[in-house]
DNA sequence: TCAAAAAGTTAGCCCCGCCTAAATTCTCGA
DNA sequence: TCGAGAATTTAGGCGGGGCTAACTTTTTGA
């Protein structure tokens, strides 16, 4: 019997799975996702720079994936993720995520060693595996750095926040967030015990984009600006009314299990 | 400077990291040996079989992996790993039957479903990680499907077997272990309590190849000989002495943690 | 305003894995 | 022993993903 001309004769399934996507087109999704969250556009260039390839790479990739419908591309011009795209890339990211909690969470990972670890295994694992761990954690809503995990079904609590370069002196913040890329950043933040969820407070500034003194528990540990640009703290004041709209994140130091955490660093 | 005359000015590492083989070539090696350690040698056709690609496919393969030292091929007569390409194998399979173990004795997963999932992962995960699920699990030294876990460096524990078909009316002997790759057998053998550990008796065997009665527990269960042949057993009855020479890999009923272990099938 | 620099794209090429079709070699039974 | 059929290899291709070199477009600052 030859094809019908009505129904397209695709080989995948009607609705729901989906197509199965390479590992370097997870990747560049996800790498596009966070430059257009971050910068509201992805450049060329700095996917090149995001994925390590040569920008002549990128555009190339970038067309296949246009004509594939996951994100619109204006040559010279920039390109955006389609609602597919999205989709495709948050899904990488929640297995992300959940898989940095797993390692942190279960298996005793530091948390500056978890990022390179769950970038090979968010391209491996099966859906059912990916949701069993964050069964097994209760399922968290925010990674060991502070960034939140996407719903299954691609919707993120983003929290609003300043830098904690931005907090004024005197004040107050929850620490919310760091990125997970910055294994150094990360094991120094350990080491004066700078993690999401701890309240840290700004004690002086020095002149001319000095250092930074800080309050975290008993220590006062100084810290360069560049650092301190680097840290997401809260928006608001700890002390002021917490906004009702924004879902809430709890960060891992309170959202994840009473399991062990001792030494996040090595 | 120019490069010194002396010196492999090779990119990799002087000794110790493996230079980081590809999924494909992970497979190949692993299938390879696999048909190697069951028939002694691996032919074309079988490992373009196991691995579901083209004859043509693997010729082309197995020639790249013997210019890479990690196997002697022998035209039109077959394929043989070197020492090199045996470890590159055992070191996969390591992989693989600690993440089997890791799935099922961590993450609740049933017994026939950790096969495709290891699969995957066992190309992604680092030696980190295995060596950190397999501290979780008390080192076990057979996967769940009875199967031994070689060390790390390259030593598997064979035991002396024979399959439940050659197994004498009147017999007991320990279910030793089964393949992995069959999932509607392994949920029927979960169904009977046919899982590595267990006793088993052979009541009656009908003529003709006929069915075979067993008895395991309290059931006595009527299965095909087909199956039986694929079921291994001790080699001697376990009334016998135990062969003092073989390192004994304690099946994982007796060998893993007393975690959950509850409902091996789903 | 306008030319140089920066950013992006095209052209042309490479390697890895895989395929089919057409040889070639091996094996086995009549 | 010899020829058909099975197994294997060669030839020729293909797509994905990456690269460099050369070209175009955009941006920028003098």
């Amino acid at each position: 019997m030859n094809a019908p001309d009505a129904v397209s004769p695709e080989e995948d399934s009607p609705v729901g799975a989906p197509p199965a996507l390479t590992e370097p087109v997870e990747d560049y999704l996800k790498a596009i996702y966070e430059l257009e969250s971050r910068f509201g556009a992805a450049a060329t260039s700095d996917v090149a720079n995001a994925l390590d390839v040569a920008p002549a790479s990128v555009t190339g990739m970038v067309r296949r994936l246009a004509t594939q419908g996951y994100l619109d591309h204006v040559p010279y011009r920039g390109v955006q993720l389609t609602a597919r795209g999205r989709l495709a890339a948050l899904r990488t990211i929640r297995r992300h995520r959940i898989l940095e909690s797993y390692l942190t969470g279960v298996l005793g990972y530091p948390w500056d060693r978890v990022h390179d670890e769950a970038e090979r295994l968010e391209h491996a694992a099966s859906d059912d595996l990916i949701e069993r761990m964050a069964a097994a954690l209760g399922h968290p809503t925010a990674d060991p750095h502070g960034a939140p995990i996407p719903t299954v079904d691609g919707i993120v609590a983003e929290q609003p926040h300043r830098t904690l370069a931005e907090l004024p002196v005197g004040e107050t913040a929850r620490m919310l967030r760091v990125s997970d890329k910055n294994p150094s950043l990360l094991r120094y933040l350990a080491e004066i015990a700078l993690q999401p969820g701890v309240e840290v407070t700004m004690v002086s500034r020095a002149p001319f984009d000095g250092p930074l003194t800080l309050r975290i528990g008993k220590n006062e540990p100084v810290v360069g600006p560049n650092l301190a640009a680097q840290v997401l703290v809260e928006a608001m004041p700890s002390t002021g009314p917490r906004p009702a709209d924004a879902p809430v994140s709890l960060p891992p130091a309170a959202a994840s299990k009473p399991k062990s955490r001792k030494s996040t660093n090595r």
